[in-house]
DNA sequence: GCCAACGTTGGC
DNA sequence: GCCAACGTTGGC
C-alpha cells in the first residue's frame, strides 16, 4: 500500500464535506507532477492524508482513501466548468483524476507548524519551503510518525 | 532552447 | 492582502 497526502481549501472542499458524499472525484489538478501520481500510482485503497491549505491552521485533518483509479479529469473538457481546459482533448485526456473516500478524522489537527517542528518529518515536500504540490507521496515510515502525533 | 513575463499557490 | 516560490507560456 503507498501513501499520500492531498490538499483541499476547506472553503471549498473539506474534510466535512468528504465526509457527506459517497465518494469524490478529484478534480481540477492541473499540475504535471501531480497528474501522473493520479494516473499512475494512486492504487485503490491506498490511503490518504487529508490537508486543509489556505485557512486559518493548515494541517491534516482526517484520513481518506482511493476508490477508483486514474481516469481522465472530464471537467477539463467542459468550456462552462471552471477547470476547462482547451488544451485536452477527449481522445487525448491531458488531465486525470482518482475518487476518494473519506475513511476517518483525525482527533485532531496536526498543523503544519506542528509538522514542522519535527526534524523527523524534513524530508516531506510538504514542509519544505516554495512546495506547490497539491498531491504528494508520503513515505511509510512518515505516514506512522505523524499518526502516532496524533 | 533561453529566459522574461505572468499566473498561481499557499503560508503568514 | 502581501509576497516568495515556482510552473507555464511564448517571443525570439
Amino acid at each position: 500500500m503507498n501513501y499520500w497526502l492531498m490538499k483541499s481549501e476547506p472553503d471549498a472542499f473539506s474534510l466535512d464535506d468528504l465526509e457527506a458524499v459517497e465518494s469524490e472525484p478529484w478534480d481540477g489538478v492541473r499540475n504535471y507532477q501531480a497528474r501522473n501520481m493520479m494516473r499512475d500510482q494512486m492504487k485503490v485503497g491506498d490511503r490518504i492524508f487529508f490537508y486543509h491549505s489556505n485557512c486559518k491552521v493548515p494541517g491534516i485533518v482526517g484520513i481518506a482513501e482511493v476508490v477508483r483509479e486514474g481516469y481522465p479529469d472530464h471537467t477539463a473538457f467542459d468550456p462552462e466548468a471552471g477547470y476547462f481546459d482547451p488544451k485536452s482533448d477527449p481522445d487525448k485526456p491531458r488531465w486525470y483524476m482518482v475518487d476518494v473516500r473519506f475513511v476517518r478524522r483525525l482527533k485532531r489537527t496536526i498543523s503544519l507548524q506542528e509538522l514542522k517542528e519535527h526534524p523527523e518529518l524534513a524530508a516531506m515536500p510538504l514542509v519544505r519551503k516554495g512546495n506547490r504540490l497539491s498531491v504528494m507521496p508520503v513515505a511509510e515510515a512518515d505516514w506512522h510518525f505523524i499518526l502516532g502525533l496524533e
